[in-house]
DNA sequence: CGTTTCAGATTACAGGTGTAGTCCAGACAG
DNA sequence: CTGTCTGGACTACACCTGTAATCTGAAACG
């Protein structure tokens, strides 16, 4: 089994990007950072790239001059691991309490609930 | 509108004890901190006390020889402060896929199911 | 070929975090 | 009173994070 890496909070864009996107140069990930936020500075976005690798996230293949690089764990285990985290942390890993917060806090729509209803139901079967 | 300081993994836990016995000393929360992880140091715990006074998450009051401390922030605000950023880094702030991931991951009785088809429905009364 | 250019490597740097140790003044023991 | 003990103040320190700048070698331009 192997441990996933600490993702911070700036890292989870790159890895956002490098898990929709499949491999991608440090161009291309750069470019997808700057579509969703301008204020991206490419050395920061290198900086990221490498500490990424350096956790092993993300790994990379030469690719002539530059490097390609693509996901070593996948969004699932990332986000399973942050959301275990999270649930510890801030509601002492008890789900109910976490999901009664989410479902009071925002304002539902009637077809969003139906939604999580069916979510249940289907969850009830398995 | 006051801005909900940033509390860290360590610090969540003196802010659980402090939120859930009220005014207390250093002593007192250290002993709680304790009785959960009896790998706590006191010099951690009281490294960690000044800092959420630095941060204005705690504020103290001299009574004697030593401070009693106390909550400055409430556990909801903190609690609603981290759920916004983790929904946002993790799922991007979509609730649904949230919500989802949660009641796929973990094996939910019945009962527990049950219980969140309630609260929807009083969500929905709303 | 010499020069500009650009990707990646290396370096910077000020907070933040986890984890403690040392210093100092007042409360307490004798 | 005087030495001791203790709570709080200050100091330490390595690693993490966010945010870049500079250096270097090779590719591309002219």
């Amino acid at each position: 089994m192997k441990s996933i890496p600490r993702i911070t909070e700036t890292e989870w864009e790159l890895m956002q990007i490098a898990w929709s996107r499949g491999p991608a140069t440090a161009q291309e990930i750069f470019d997808a950072l700057v579509v969703r936020d301008a204020s991206w500075h490419p050395k920061t976005a290198r900086t990221l790239l490498n500490r990424l690798v350096k956790k092993k996230a993300l790994g990379y293949r030469k690719e002539g001059r530059t490097y390609v690089y693509r996901p070593l764990v996948t969004e699932g285990d990332c986000v399973g691991a942050e959301s275990t985290s999270f649930l510890d942390r801030v509601f002492g890993g008890s789900l109910k309490p976490m999901l009664a917060h989410f479902v009071e806090r925002e304002k539902l729509t009637l077809k969003e609930i139906n939604e999580l209803k069916a979510l249940l139901e289907r969850s009830e079967g398995k």
